[in-house]
This record gives structure tokens, C-alpha cells and sequence, in this order.
DNA sequence: TGACGTGACAGACGTTTGTCTGTATTGATG
DNA sequence: CATCAATACAGACAAACGTCTGTCACGTCA
């Protein structure tokens, strides 16, 4: 008599695979005792035979004896990256390695996981341009930007979202909201923190983010 | 005579968070030998008193006993999954399986991969509600939804996202857009596919999608 | 029929890793 | 000065975890 009713197989690899990368990006590996429970295996070996097989399939690495050793491969088609949700932003929070984010959100991108970084959005001067207060805009880290690009600049110390367009060499922060003024601050004064890549908006409790200060 | 020279404290504090926080966003989370030998301790416990000063300070969470069981706190209490992004969609595409997706988008949610699916948006007709054309929306699959939620239905064949309300038991679809006309179809002929849960919005390249294999 | 590969199982072994107890040095506090 | 908190150290224990060996049932193929 056969050990187990034996599903559909193939599948179960498959599955596997899934069950093991989801894991990774949210945070980290399983165990092989993680992987032998969640899919109701009776050994751990058998759950260790399927993840072998993955490694050999190229579909995961491995780091051998090392605890939670199942990795993606480096040239994984999964450029997912988790990047830090800054809240309201101070002077130099945004140079450094900020280390008081409100959460971590996963970005895919090509881009290195410190040029970006996440920022929620206050106040109405970009409605016509569909960013709303609540919003979550994630950010490359540039120093320039295009005439038209929308950026994170900062200004007296305060964060702000705007469409940056630069005429006659001069730098000018544009709301998209009639009830706002153009900025047209002293150069001095300003810094373009980055450039906005992505635009989010959870409509569903916050989603994962913390609740408005 | 000290144990070690004792560099500018606080310092080393921060430095050990950024250390483990790079370690979790690179794939998985240091074990305590491993934060140990990084900054030269010569106990264990030195480098564990430091990543339990960090989860009394709230910078980091921990699942104790566990292996590498440190992790980023507000990193979302969900899980990351990876959902289909589903083009133009037939009548029974949402059903089943989604056949072909133009790729996967990685979400953060409590949800199970299959309750969800993403959906790119087409038309101005939510534009008042910050919806723009090519957007992309990440739908919860639900039979029913509340009024006022913005939904995701099935009319004459073709999915369509609008402003759900129920009047007086019938079933109404508002766009948010002065130019288009509220849809009061027939109750046999639409059906609701689900929840939209998220809006997202890519300001480069499209963005990046991940195959499945 | 027999050989072979696959998937699952059982039990154990040994390393990795979190945790505990106790001690020592330093700086701040009163 | 005594006290206390913070930081570092030493050594050990125990749980978590990867790994190994051997067995069994089933399907395929010659």
C-alpha cells in the first residue's frame, strides 16, 4: 500500500516552489520542517527531497548546513525589492540610512534597493494629477530630474511632492491643484530628493501601512 | 581594564540595526553568530544584547526560538504574493484560472494568491476618482461588495472598474467622470468580480512584472 | 518478469543557533 | 562613596535545523 494518496505530482513541486518563494519575499526562507508542516508531509525528508529537486532545477540556491538556506537566484527574474516607507520627512532623513521607516514595501525594480526609497503623501496640491493625500509614492533617489518629471523635493525642511519644471535655469515646484501656488524657491533653499516612479493607494484599511500620525 | 575599547556608543547601536535590516532586505536575517562575527564580539551575548535592545526599542521584531527569527516590524503584518496581471478580459478568464497573464505583480496582502488578480485599466472614466488610463488595479475576487466601493464587473462580456451603489436593491455602476453616464444594467447581465483593493500607477518603463514559471 | 527511477517514510545524528547564568568594567547619578 | 544601568565577556545548555542512511510502494520500460 502506497504511503501517501499521491496527487497529481508535478503540481506539488510547483507548489512547493510557490510556498518557498512567497516566504522569501516576505521576509525570510523557510525551514524544511517549515515546508514538511505546511504542505502535511510525514518526514522531513520528503519535503527536503522536493527542495533538492528545486536546487537542481535552478529554481532556488542554496547556502548547505546553514539554517533557512534556500535562497532565489541571484539572477532571479524576480527583481522584487523591499524599500522603506519614510513618514514626514526631516532635513537628513533622507541622505542617510533612515532607521525609524513606518514599514517596508515590496518594489519591483531593477534599480539597487538603496536608491529607493517609499513616501506617503500629504495634502491636495497634486489631485490633477491623481495623487491624493494618502497616497504612497515611491521614489528614486536622483539629485536632477527632467522638466515635467514629478519630484520629492525639499524645501525649508519639509518634504514635498511637485511637478518640477525648470525655465530660464531656474527650478519651479508646480502643484497640480488650481487651489495651489507654483514654488519658486531660492535654488539655496531646495533640494531634489527624487524622482516619483510609482504612485499607490490602498483602499482597503491602510493596507499594510500604519495609520496617519 | 575593559573588556574592548568601547568606540562612540549609540552609534554601534544603529550601525548593528542598518547591518541586520540589509541582511533581511538581501534575503534573510542574520543569526546572532553572524552579527557577532561582523562587528567582532567575543560573546554571543554581546551581540544579542544589542538585537534585543533593538526589539525593545521597536526597530526590530523578533519570532524567538526561532532561527534567524529577527525581522522588520512594520515590514507589513501580510505576507508578499506574487498575482497575475490579467489584459483585456473575457467573459470567463476571471473565473478559472487566469489563462494567460502578461505577468505578476508582487502584493502585500493578507489574502491567499488566488483571491487576487490585477487588472490594467482602460478609459478616463474613473478619472475624478484619481484612476487614471493605464493604471493598474489589484482586485480582490468577491461575488458581493458594499456600496460605494469600487468594483471590478463584468458587463456584455467586458470587465469594467466603477463606483458600486445599490439603490433600492438594484445595482448601479457610477463612473467617476462628468463625461460618462452612471450603467444601471440589466441584473442578469453583469456580474461583480471583485473589490479593488489597490491603485497603482507606474511613471516609468511600465514597470517591472515577474514571469511565472 | 525484472530493473530502474520517483516520491514518500522512519529514525537518527550532528551542526547551527537561540538562550541562560554569572561575572567584570565603565560611566552616570545621588 | 554607593548604586544603578549599560556594555562586554565566558561558558554552557537546549532547541531548532540540516543532513544521512535505509526502507517501501508505485509506475514505466524493456
Amino acid at each position: 500500500m502506497a504511503h501517501a494518496p499521491r496527487p497529481r505530482s508535478g503540481d506539488r513541486k510547483r507548489r512547493i516552489f510557490l510556498f518557498v518563494r512567497d516566504r522569501i519575499l516576505s521576509g525570510a526562507p523557510p525551514t524544511v520542517r517549515e515546508v514538511q508542516a505546511h504542505f502535511g508531509f510525514r518526514a522531513v525528508q520528503s519535503a527536503r527531497d522536493h527542495l533538492e529537486a528545486l536546487v537542481r532545477d535552478g529554481l532556488l540556491d542554496k547556502e548547505p548546513g546553514k539554517a533557512r538556506g534556500y535562497r532565489l537566484p541571484a539572477h532571479s527574474p524576480y527583481p522584487t525589492v523591499l524599500v522603506p516607507l519614510l513618514g514626514r520627512v526631516q532635513a537628513g532623513a533622507l541622505t542617510t540610512a533612515s532607521e525609524h521607516p513606518d514599514g517596508y514595501l515590496a518594489v519591483q525594480s531593477a534599480r539597487e534597493r538603496d536608491e529607493l526609497f517609499a513616501l506617503r503623501v500629504h495634502g491636495e496640491s497634486m489631485r490633477d494629477a491623481a495623487i491624493l493625500p494618502g497616497d504612497v509614492v515611491i521614489v528614486h533617489r536622483q539629485e536632477d530630474a527632467r522638466s515635467g518629471d514629478i519630484v520629492v523635493a525639499l524645501v525649508e525642511e519639509e518634504a514635498t511632492v511637485k511637478r518640477l519644471k525648470v525655465q530660464a535655469g531656474r527650478v519651479e515646484l508646480h502643484p497640480a491643484n488650481p487651489a495651489f501656488a507654483p514654488l519658486v524657491p531660492d535654488p539655496a533653499r531646495v533640494r531634489i530628493l527624487g524622482k516619483v516612479i510609482e504612485v499607490r493607494r490602498y483602499l482597503e484599511g491602510g493596507g499594510l501601512l500604519s495609520p496617519e500620525p
